[in-house]
DNA sequence: AGCGCGTTTACACGCTCCGT
DNA sequence: ACGGAGCGTGTAAACGCGCT
């Protein structure tokens, strides 16, 4: 299984042989102009480190490494939450409660309504593991896009207050100085728990 | 380094629901 | 019927990422 994003992407292979089998996960990059690394770097005639953007040569190879286990990391902890210990009920109740955040009140989610359960399955892809979630990425995808929208503003709009209520529950994190969202350990089990439960409500109605 | 444009924010407005 | 709370949407403006 592949999830581009992009020139980059992440492949999940499983092995065979007579003990059993094995599941390697591997990151390719080979756009790393997507990427940061922290270096120094000449601005105006003086030396300052900033977050730079990953060059292709050699001299920023170490950082690669980094980016592909981190990656690597977040898939397989994505992956580790398709066997969940925990009841539905624990998970979901917290996120079904309006909640305050700087002042701010948020609505309720509705983790297992059609409306709510569908934008929450898109941040499940693969390919969001490489570099975190994107308003862009998740455009071709909405399942509501806004009508008589030229430049897909009132889309991106509604994206952006989608992502906002994520992150004010707590199911999404903002990475600072960047506009991506990486997907909290608690977002991977509010959408595994309420994708179970759909499951098991759509398995009652064809029953 | 500069600039274009995608993203985010703030605000106003309308709709629905609920309690009185 | 009325008012308030909650929520979603459109829009303009500000912000800042990322492309050249």
């Amino acid at each position: 299984m592949k999830h581009f994003l992009q020139e980059n992407w992440i492949k999940m292979i499983k092995m065979y042989n007579k003990q059993g089998s094995v599941l390697r996960i591997e990151t390719t990059i080979n756009n790393p102009r997507r990427f940061k690394v922290s270096r120094r770097v000449t601005r105006q005639g003086k030396q300052v480190k900033l977050w730079a953007v990953l060059r292709k040569g050699i001299a920023d190879f170490r950082r690669r490494p980094e980016i592909c286990v981190a990656a690597n990391r977040r898939y397989l902890q994505a992956l580790s939450f398709a066997v969940l210990p925990v009841t539905a009920h624990r998970t979901l109740d917290p996120v079904s409660q309006p909640c305050l955040r700087k002042g701010r009140r948020y609505r309720a989610l509705r983790p297992i309504s059609p409306e709510d359960s569908q934008k929450l399955l898109l941040l499940q892809d693969g390919r969001f593991a490489i570099e975190g979630i994107r308003n862009r990425d998740q455009q071709a995808d909405w399942p509501d896009p806004a009508s008589n929208d030229p430049g897909g503003k009132r889309t991106a709009g509604r994206i952006t207050r989608w992502l906002r209520l994520l992150t004010a529950h707590g199911l999404l994190s903002k990475i600072p100085h960047t506009q991506c969202y990486r997907l909290t350990l608690k977002g991977q089990s509010v959408i595994t728990c309420a994708l179970r439960v759909r499951n098991a409500d759509m398995k009652k109605l064809v029953a």
